[in-house]
DNA sequence: CTATAAACCTTGTGGTATAATAGGATAAAG
DNA sequence: CTTTATCCTATTATACCACAAGGTTTATAG
């Protein structure tokens, strides 16, 4: 039950660009560097984030990524769910409708649904203004 | 994201035990027709299961399986790391050290550990017995 | 005592996903 | 004309998943 490095590297790249905001464009190459990530395979996971219009980009000299949002209006799960799809924990959860032909009498979908729930209100909880304030209190984002 | 079909097979054998338990063994053969699923598989399973110690197993004629405890003495949260190991959202909360050399200035490592948390509390607060009766309540088991 | 039912053990296999790495072509901007 | 994003393909290596096959051992029922 692992989030992948997709997840967890999409988050540092928005918290970088976060951190670093001037309001110019920031390379990719410089991300790569800071976060110690290559920059090729970083290549495409912000391709996915500038895709869902997470980030702008500009190409060419002066050119890079930026927000395009304050850090207060994304949260950690809308990032996750942009790059890995979903958050479910079953595959039956993945779509709206529950296809499953078990699903009538399956004796764990409830367990799945609320834990479906619980990891989606955590995530959704978080925004990259919370995670750049680790001091703003022990257990902000607690539920 | 996904919990396997290991952690989910392996709930719904010990939910099938403690559903047909009248203290004799139960053949392997005749779970994995009322689930469903592959003989061969569960065998790998329930291999885990019985060498941790959550299934008593008989071999030869009159064999097969048993709970050794009763369903309200069983979590699905002990179940699910016997089969999938760790339950951990990210790697470098497996073991109690976390080795990772960015540790000390991870700025995600507190909400990955508060969901690491939050996922053992929800998953440890079920047992065999909650999951055997649905009509409890509607949110018995919701945190 | 023997046939049989069952767990147990080892190995294999095809598929999919992860986590990259590598190289190049094109487009836009300064 | 250099920088930088964008787009494309391909390859590697690893791991895990889901399952299958076949044989060995053990215990019991008849």
């Amino acid at each position: 039950m692992k989030i992948s490095t997709k997840g967890r590297y999409a988050i540092r790249v928005m918290l970088d660009l976060a951190e670093h905001n001037t309001g110019a464009f920031i390379p990719l190459m410089d991300i790569a560097e800071r976060q110690e990530i290559s920059e090729k395979y970083l290549e495409a996971i912000v391709s996915v984030l500038s895709k869902s219009g997470f980030v702008q980009s500009l190409r060419g000299k002066g050119g890079g990524y930026r927000l395009t949002r304050t850090p207060e209006q994304y949260t950690a799960g809308s990032i996750l769910k942009a790059v890995e799809g979903s958050l479910a924990p079953v595959s039956c959860l993945d779509s709206a409708v529950n296809t499953c032909p078990r699903a009538a009498d399956c004796k764990t979908l409830k367990m799945w649904e609320d834990f479906d729930r619980l990891v989606d209100n955590y995530f959704e909880g978080i925004t990259l203004a919370d995670l750049m304030n680790p001091e703003l209190g022990a257990d902000n984002y607690v539920i």
